[in-house]
DNA sequence: TGCCTGATTGCCT
DNA sequence: GGCAATCAGGCAA
């Protein structure tokens, strides 16, 4: 369906502004064959240069190369020796800023993701964003891919059923996990969800 | 080269 | 609530 296809120009927007419009959008992997897709309820930005707590900070790495891209790729990265984490790149090419994904709803093939998962509790599917790298079959593989086309696919808010808000009512507060400027309000999720992380 | 830290999770008491 | 697992980057020596 074309219609659950990103605008062109999607990703085209402030960072912050990205995050929030992420809440909502589904994330999609259709490449072992099997599909299976969850629906983004939490995110963060992470900005460039100027940002302490962002991977960019310090400028490029070989670790962090992919998140000065093209917005629209994702940047892949493993933490603590042991976990992926997923973040779509925001902004252009050059300037280092990020959205993480943070938690999905659970949408299709939750019995490949228990399966991937080794837990068969629906809530423990997709709520942190190392939980949901595994769940969604994301790999380093998937570093530096366009992700608004390709087997990793992000598709609109109306794709795989309704969604029944024009302008899901957002919560944000401080992000998690890190020490420093653990101040700023840059994380955001929605309100009510049972999705989210924590 | 060596040591410390980190955008986490799951299992332990 | 504590803590181990496990590795890439940053920084000091």
């Amino acid at each position: 369906m074309s219609s659950d296809r990103l605008e062109p120009g999607f990703f085209l927007r402030p960072t912050e502004e990205l995050a929030r419009s992420l809440i909502g959008c589904c994330l999609v992997n259709e490449g072992a064959g099997k599909r299976v897709v969850g629906r983004i309820v939490e995110t963060e930005a992470y900005l460039g240069r100027d940002d302490p707590a962002s991977h960019s900070h310090r400028g490029v790495t070989k670790r962090n190369r992919s998140m000065f891209g093209t917005q629209g790729t994702a940047y892949v990265y493993l933490i603590y020796g042991m976990h992926l984490c997923l973040n779509v790149v925001s902004g252009p090419e050059g300037v280092g800023e990020a959205v993480l994904i943070r938690a999905l709803e659970p949408i299709e093939g939750l019995e490949l993701m228990g399966e991937r998962r080794g837990r068969t509790e629906v809530h423990e599917l997709c709520s942190g964003p190392a939980k949901l790298t595994v769940a969604m079959g994301v790999t380093r593989e998937h570093d530096g891919v366009d992700l608004s086309a390709g087997d990793l696919e992000l598709r609109s808010p109306t794709s795989f059923g309704v969604w029944d808000e024009d302008r899901p009512r957002l919560h944000e507060g401080p992000r998690i996990g890190i020490t420093k400027a653990a101040d700023l309000p840059l994380r955001y999720w929605l309100e009510g969800s049972s999705w989210v992380s924590r």
